[in-house]
DNA sequence: CTGAAAGCGCTTACAG
DNA sequence: CTGAAAGCGCTTACAG
């Protein structure tokens, strides 16, 4: 025997049609209970294993999904967002349980990307993670959806929105910072992130935020809003711009844990005192924001459970089940950076 | 035309032939220029790409490549071990270069793993990536070059050795860390982490280390090492069992940053001053050693290099080009946790 | 430069 | 329960 063994060499074997190889292999039903045994035993030995591409050309389905990561090009090209490795990781192990294989791969936001992974029949659907304009993505997932591409994809869960979308609560998330800060009478919330709707997930913060300390008697100053992206750098930068400001403040919630460490940083330098002079909050909760000095209270997000829906929504649709958008809950972490 | 376009219907709008479709489209030489350009065209405006089932099929290549990390199973399941990241960055990144695409999927390590991907004419080619008992290991390697499986591996790289390794040179960064440690007039230097045969990386970093104290006049202390595996956890745990001995020590050399982390903060709940009474110092420099506290001291490992190594290797590889193993260098990064 | 033919290794009606 | 036949959509000798 050179080179793998094909379905054919086992029949050969086995005294059998190649079908019915393919048939024993299977699980069909329909095989004699005793030449499945000795069909079994032949492939095992040659170690066998059936050819996935001839089986997925046949079958017009590939059992792989792929998963396409954004980056935003102004980042570190070297690190990955590190709010998605916990959901890469609950992915993976979720294709996994489904039996799907995972391609991975990353885009950079800026490109004209494509879902050539499903055009070619590569993948059956796509999993789309990352941040960046929303509005410009828009128009790509509209494009998809005309393509009748399959495909689930991580952010906001807006009404009339193309395609399958899973996504935490932000709104809520929001809330129940804006709740927090209300709590321990911080009335000054600064906010770092860009809370327009090219960010929808940054805006409904902002928003919930707002609508809770409204119930408190306050409300977020535009004054004390400052853009920013979800890195450190971005961070430490937006937090200089607020100080340079001269508005007083007594707290800042920022969109992102890596925008809050960043604030840290620069607030720090300030000689402010955290969380007596300022309470900061942060959202996502990252590993690094255990890390922090001080300790971030954050807003968490269930990445494990989000990447499982992800993967079990888009397996639903790509079998023609019945599948919808969810919004997945979030809930306060209290550490010492809002409450030393 | 309904579903996706295949290359006789290209063919029959173009008014040609399939098989120049396909040369066309792959841009063979022997194809009118006249006609490439109004198959192209067609092709563009039908949102055409090559089925790569069967593109595959026929050519008994796939043009992916698999990666298989391998997890330790008794750590959480949620976490990829962060060393791993930038290097999975950077692979991902290097398979596009090379026109790969990237299979991803976790293995347990008590798994009986397989090449199934390779077998089943998925991908090409293996990139293996894990920590473990390397005994155990090294018998699963064997059996992969006997059916033939090309692959790399990170990890020591060792005579004799079973395929294709790349890793650090853990003997010089050893070397590096001990150098450090004598500079600083530290001569009773704790080792956390397993250094027998099973865990060779580890190893060498410790025979390095001595190497560089015995140069100094000092040497590495059996009573002073631990075993810890690459967890914060079991640093923690391997900290406080060596401050159970009561045996003096002025330097804590981790075989992991994440070990460090963990000692970190199991010395600071002793009331030990960093780096005062003790110096610490890790190795891999992944993200978080810049943010504890103090910063940590670290070996640094250039796991993008690294990825784009095991990338280019694999692809040589499988192109049945010469290629060997590799030991790429450290370097030391000098922070508060061991000279504040 | 182009086309007719064969074949990659499966899966799935269709007959028996 | 099993086999003969067709076909998934390409690529690649082989002829011309």
């Amino acid at each position: 025997m050179k080179g793998k063994a094909t379905s054919l060499d086992i029949a050969h074997l086995a005294g059998v049609s190649q079908p019915t190889v393919s048939r024993a292999l299977r699980g069909s039903p329909m095989v004699n209970e005793e030449t499945r045994r000795r069909i079994l035993a032949i492939a095992e030995q040659l170690n066998y294993k059936v050819d996935k591409n001839a089986s997925s050309l046949r079958r017009q389905h590939s059992g792989t999904l792929a998963l396409l990561l954004f980056e935003d090009p102004t980042s570190d090209e070297s690190h990955i967002n590190p709010f998605f490795l916990p959901m890469l990781g609950s992915i993976t192990r979720a294709c996994a349980r489904h039996g799907q294989d995972l391609l991975i791969s990353f885009q950079q936001l800026s490109d004209d990307w494509h879902a050539d992974y499903a055009d070619s029949n590569k993948a059956d659907g796509l999993i789309l993670l990352g941040y960046g304009d929303y509005l410009a993505y828009q128009g790509k997932l509209e494009k998809l959806v005309e393509q009748g591409t399959q495909f689930v994809r991580w952010g906001a869960v807006l009404p009339g929105q193309p395609g399958l979308s899973i996504g935490c609560d932000n709104l809520g998330g929001g809330r129940q910072a804006g709740e927090h800060l209300a709590s321990l009478g911080r009335k000054r919330v600064a906010f770092l992130g860009d809370a327009s709707s090219h960010y929808p997930e940054f805006h409904d913060r902002y928003l919930g935020c707002d609508q809770a300390l409204r119930e408190a008697g306050a409300a977020m100053d535009p004054a004390l809003q400052i853009d920013a992206e979800s890195s450190e750098d971005s961070g430490y930068a937006a937090a200089r711009l607020l100080l340079d400001r001269d508005a007083a403040f007594d707290a800042v919630f920022a969109a992102s844990d890596l925008i809050a460490i960043g604030a840290l940083r620069a607030l720090a330098e300030r000689g402010l005192r955290i969380p007596e002079d300022v309470a900061v909050i942060g959202f996502d909760d990252i590993p690094a924001a255990r890390i922090a000095t001080p300790a971030l209270t954050t807003v968490f997000q269930d990445t494990n459970r989000a990447g499982e829906l992800l993967v079990e929504a888009l397996v639903g649709l790509v079998n023609g089940e019945p599948t919808e958008s969810m919004r997945l809950p979030t809930s306060l972490v209290v550490r010492k950076s809002s409450s030393g």
